[in-house]
DNA sequence: CTCATCGTTGACAACGCTGAACTAGCACCT
DNA sequence: AGGTGCTAGTTCAGCGTTGTCAACGATGAG
């Protein structure tokens, strides 16, 4: 029981097999009578396309590489379940590469790993890009969240607004000394998003910035680099009434080391996460985030990446997303 | 810039593009001395298959689909994580299918919704192989996780041992009073995996089976459904020294509950999860769980699908693989 | 009534690769 | 000398699809 192939379904059809490909294709210039013949006989044979015949001929494999450092944190296996699904409402296949660092990062916006695609949607942790410099990458390219740059058609959460809107939260609420715990000094200088917008809030209400306040984890989203963040600033003796985390996962490290050391929150010390993942709602308290929105982020980016599929040509773009602030326990 | 071909890799080696593609695949009847030549010619035009081209070819894509019900799950997006980084390394590429219910989960094993793949891997949430009947699926296909079936090659993660043992320390630790959160009653009839592992632990202690220390959430993984049953048990008016949940995200609503109405793990009552996931060591108290073999689970999955690939025929085989205790403070 | 035009369809040649079948050369045996 | 068996390599014909271009019939203008 042979796969029946074009020819088969033209057969069928009494046309010939480049009819029935322009009807599946969507083509003008075909008759609706044919149409709908070819389309009753694709039915009836239940023809499939080949994608490796289809490829071979037209240079396109219908699919999309979507890039993730890891799958194990919330916030990018839920923008990759997202990103899987709203592909596949676009017909387009997707292949998941796991990027663990910046290297991999490059080589897979570079085309080097991904290959057998029509474009690239990436979901950087380290990337920026600045690392491939002037090597135009040979297929399209998306960035989904982190920092834009020239190159490459970027998507950018609101963090910066995002990360305003809950420090001036704290600030509201009469919290002045708000600690800062950030992955690594990286995202000082050049300023992040979300350090920028910590800056912002604190001088919309006039108040000084500290250094001492600013504490660095050693990994980007474990939630142990949170709790070792927040041990050393409880160490380094300096006064604060809330801690701003750059994510959830940091958030629930630093309330665990809070806990240990009998700080009780949020009476003594408001805490805020970012990304309004899962795991927020179950903390102890239940956490205060900033909640991305990820199905405009994903709507966004496949549909800069399909033009350029296109054949759009021009310089890099850049679209703006929003973000919502949460408000739960940990900051009331 | 044309990309390179076979063709030109021949011209270069001065072979047949026959010969080329022979070294490419690793076939035998190659002199050593030619072999050395081609690989030196495609190191020098920079020559990567066609994906396409052999797919055509060969009727083999290289491609292999793992289907999980979703990846907010941390055990799934581990899973994923794992599989798609091992089969990598054996140069396969992957596609991920999300399959958020028991229709999707069949429509993927029985290649619908999988066509352009070698093989199917499937982490099933509902899936059991008796949904498909007697259809054989099109395609090897290896369960990965859940209730085994006669029909299907799986790898079946040692949850009624892991299971047992967890019971077994909470007995050995003087609590006699279980209670068991689970997600639903098809759990119990025809007794899943962790269920037996419950019973057959108490029976090993000499305790009395009690229905009324059941609890049931509505969803399999949503930490809500972990709270929601424990209030409800905690209505109930059941007494309990320790409650088992049957994975560490329904633990985590669970020590919420308990939490919330004053009564304090361990000292009271003491918490167990199941699966290790990273959460599970930044609840409060940290979560005392067990820890499948991940990696064993994913290496055995991969070699028994290549073994069919190959053309390995015979019944549906059944691989055990191993589970670790992990304790923490929930259960001191 | 003829000719140009338009919309529709078909013939054919790729696309890049591999399987099957074949050949040339050599060593070994009878 | 002639057959047999093996290795190293080649030739050729597709695999299923789409792009190009030519051909066709119908239509409308002159």
């Amino acid at each position: 029981m042979r796969r029946p192939t074009l020819a088969d379904v033209a057969v069928r059809a009494g046309v010939s097999a480049k009819t029935v490909s322009n009807v599946l294709l969507g083509r003008p210039n075909v008759s609706a009578a044919t149409r709908e013949r070819v389309r009753a006989a694709v039915a009836e044979v239940g023809y499939v396309v080949n994608p490796a015949g289809r490829g071979l001929a037209s240079g396109r494999t219908g699919r999309i590489a979507v890039v993730v450092p890891n799958l194990y944190q919330p916030y990018f296996a839920e923008l990759a379940e997202r990103l899987i699904l709203a592909l596949a409402e676009c017909d387009l296949s997707t292949t998941l590469r796991i990027a663990h660092d910046g290297d991999a990062e490059r080589d897979a916006v570079l085309g080097v790993t991904t290959r057998d695609v029509d474009g690239v949607i990436i979901c950087p942790h380290h990337f920026t890009g600045h690392v491939i410099e002037d090597r135009m990458p040979p297929r399209p390219v998306v960035q989904l969240g982190g920092a834009p740059s020239r190159l490459i058609d970027c998507v950018v959460m609101g963090e910066r607004e995002g990360f305003e809107a809950v420090i001036r939260h704290l600030l509201a609420s009469g919290r002045h000394r708000i600690a800062l715990v950030m992955t690594g000094p990286e995202m000082i200088e050049p300023p992040g998003e979300r350090f920028a917008g910590y800056v912002a809030a604190l001088d919309a209400y006039g108040v000084p910035f500290d250094k001492a306040l600013l504490a660095f984890g050693s990994d980007w989203d474990r939630r142990m680099s949170g709790y070792e963040a927040m041990v050393g600033l409880l160490r380094s003796g300096a006064r604060f009434d809330a801690v701003a985390c750059v994510n959830d996962a940091t958030a629930s490290g630093v309330l665990r080391a809070l806990r240990s050391h009998g700080i009780r929150v949020p009476r003594e010390v408001a805490v805020t996460g970012f990304d309004n993942t899962d795991e927020g709602e179950f903390t102890t308290p239940s956490l205060s985030s900033v909640s991305p929105e990820q199905g405009e982020m994903v709507a966004e980016a496949i549909r800069m990446l399909l033009e350029r599929i296109d054949g759009h040509d021009g310089p890099a773009r850049e679209v703006r997303t929003g973000a919502r602030l949460v408000l739960r326990d940990s900051s009331a």
